[in-house]
DNA sequence: GCCGTTTTCGGCCCGACTGTTTTCAGTCG
């Protein structure tokens, strides 16, 4: 059975997303973490949460496929939860466990510093079962008498407890937000006298679109230098306790900062360790045991030998283990070691290789800068060539364009285009796909302009079968070239919108539509799991930034980011194509070189 | 609960830090 939106066996029991899914193993899983005994059982349920929140495709779908069991750590237990919540409603076990304890005491586990021992007993001596009480008791010094826990560590309970009240729910953090902080403290470690590497580690270095701190590593020949003047930076609202190999911080933002320090001779083996991710890291270790090695951030010990080897690079670690380089943005334990062991790694797409930005706006519509401003800063960041993409009259918070003011601003554009040097500005817009399915200009106007993304911006709570049949119209129509930021979501304040992402792949594919993988870091969308599994079925993207002023450029990066974290490469991103290659791939053919004998190319 | 060129049982990454203990448990990355 094929529906109308072109994909098949749609069922109401697709109503369970893979995050909800996510969300109610991982539920699961804390409640076991109270229990005793079997640490591993609540290990599997984590994470199989991971894997569900992880993958492309719909989970719900898979098990009721009997495909569920492929997915690497989902057995005959864990598919027979997912199907009897697709059958009942609901997971006994799940229920059970709700009635034996408070759902607050997950809140409580979530504190920095507190695990399930100590929210039991929290629990259990003093009745305390959320984090209102937990505050309470804390002001009232009750905790302090509890065994193991002192003075020191009520202080720092009511702390978190105070701090996650005001987090307004926002505990993971925006990576363009994080990463202007990271880039300055980068630079003043890499400043001091004693050090001789630094980098950035953990989430922030894989790229990750959301991050909770900042992790720095360092190699020094005088470590306590380093530290004392890593500790002195004014970045820095505060600084922990720290010895000569760890500090913890947090910046002024709030952002938590770790720095570790290690000797040059080790350096790449702590690099290595604290990028992570913690799967990664786990991979690895199974892949060296296997090998006969004790893999840690110290070094590789060989067994037989038992002298640990250290490594100054990280590259030396893999290739003592067998392997090529990994890119940090691959490390998430998604195949990356098996791909990295038979030396079939994608070639990553890398910012350089863009020579186009196929989405851009401007004072047209709710852009802050003119189109010969964002021209000149495009030609200014080496770009060869950009498309003016302004709203459409529908989007009228955007100022969106009507076809009169379309055919206005296409006259504007030719003529800075002839103006401009060393750059091609082309005319497009950004189309609306209205809530009905059509678009919001007509054909003859759209047939007239070089280049058309087509782009959801209302009717965003339709269900999945409706918002398809909106995205595959568009595609169809031959005067759209790309669709824009292809699920909708705004991290942190929005969730995208249900798609059917193989639909959407094959319908790119078949009519020749590009994929856009938005680079404004509050979208970067398509998201990597989901480019990845696009891109697998044949689908080919462009990369844009979306810019709304001349700075704007430098968001390109975060999209760069989020492509190479989905395994793509140069040659699946369309607009790191000199333009006139680019131009016979586009629906329309409109676009002539008015140019005054600018390098093409 | 999952998994398997050490498969149907017996493992599952592992070291450091913190606060509190007087030899270590809990938590973290």
């Amino acid at each position: 059975m094929i529906d109308e939106a072109g994909y098949p066996h749609m069922s109401p029991r697709s109503a369970y997303a893979n995050s909800h899914l996510a969300d109610l193993f991982a539920e699961l899983a804390g409640y076991l973490s109270l229990e005793s005994g079997a640490p591993y059982r609540r290990l599997a349920y984590e994470r199989a949460a991971q894997v569900f929140q992880n993958h492309p495709v719909s989970i719900a779908a898979l098990a009721r496929q009997g495909s569920l069991r492929e997915l690497p750590g989902v057995g005959a237990n864990i598919e027979a939860k997912v199907l009897e919540l697709l059958d009942t409603g609901r997971i006994t076990i799940l229920e059970e466990l709700r009635d034996r304890y408070p759902a607050g005491l997950l809140d409580i586990m979530r504190l920095p510093g507190i695990g399930p021992r100590k929210a039991k007993a929290l629990w259990s001596s003093l009745g305390i079962y959320d984090l209102a009480g937990l505050r309470d008791a804390c002001v009232e010094n009750r905790v302090r008498g509890l065994r193991g826990m002192g003075a020191k560590t009520e202080e720092s309970i009511l702390r978190e407890v105070e701090r996650a009240d005001h987090a307004d729910r926002a505990d993971r953090l925006l990576l363009g937000h994080v990463d202007p902080s990271a880039r300055r403290l980068l630079l003043a470690l890499r400043s001091f006298p004693g050090t001789r590497q630094a980098d950035v580690a953990g989430s922030l270095r894989r790229r990750k679109a959301t991050v909770k701190d900042i992790d720095l590593v360092a190699a020094s020949a005088a470590p306590e230098e380093t530290m004392a003047a890593f500790a002195a930076l004014p970045e820095l609202a505060e600084v922990g306790l720290h010895g000569i190999a760890a500090l913890t911080g947090r910046t002024q933002g709030g952002v938590s900062v770790d720095l570790r320090i290690a000797t040059p001779q080790a350096y790449g083996n702590l690099l290595l360790h604290f990028t992570g991710s913690a799967q990664h890291n786990v991979d690895l270790r199974g892949l060296a045991k296997e090998q006969g090695f004790h893999l840690s951030e110290h070094g590789l010990e060989g067994q037989a030998a038992s002298r640990t080897v250290t490594h100054e690079r990280e590259a030396d670690v893999y290739a003592a283990l067998g392997l090529s380089y990994i890119p940090p943005e691959l490390r998430e334990g998604q195949g990356e070691i098996e791909a990295a062991a038979e030396d079939r790694l994608p070639a990553l797409v890398e910012r350089g290789h863009l020579r186009g930005d196929l989405h851009v706006h401007s004072t047209w519509s709710d852009g802050r800068a003119t189109i010969e401003e964002m021209a000149q800063a495009a030609a200014a960041v080496g770009l060869e060539y950009i498309a003016i993409c302004d709203h459409s009259r529908s989007l009228g918070v955007a100022r969106g364009l009507t076809s009169d003011r379309i055919e206005d601003q296409v006259r504007e554009i030719r003529k800075i285009d002839a103006q401009v040097p060393h750059l091609s500005v082309l005319a497009g817009c950004e189309v609306d796909i209205l809530a009905d399915g059509s678009l919001d200009l007509p054909d003859d106007i759209l047939g007239s302009l070089d280049f058309v993304v087509a782009s959801i911006h209302s009717g965003l709570g339709q269900d999945r079968t409706r918002i398809m049949r909106r995205l595959l119209g568009a595609m169809e129509n031959p005067r759209v070239a790309a669709i824009g930021h292809p699920t909708g979501r705004l991290l942190g304040r929005r969730a995208p919108y249900e798609i059917n992402l193989e639909a959407l792949a094959d319908a790119a594919v078949r009519t020749g539509t590009f994929l856009e993988i938005n680079a404004s870091y509050e979208r970067l969308d398509l998201a990597a799991p989901m480019a990845r599994e696009a891109r697998d079925r044949g689908a080919r993207f462009i990369i844009s930034s979306d810019a709304h002023d001349a700075a704007g450029f430098a968001l390109l990066d975060y999209g760069v980011d989020e492509a190479r974290r989905g395994w793509i490469e140069a040659r699946d991103v369309m607009n790191t194509l000199p333009l006139e290659e680019l131009l016979p791939l586009l629906p329309s053919h409109r676009y002539r070189n008015r140019g005054s004998g600018r390098p093409v190319g």
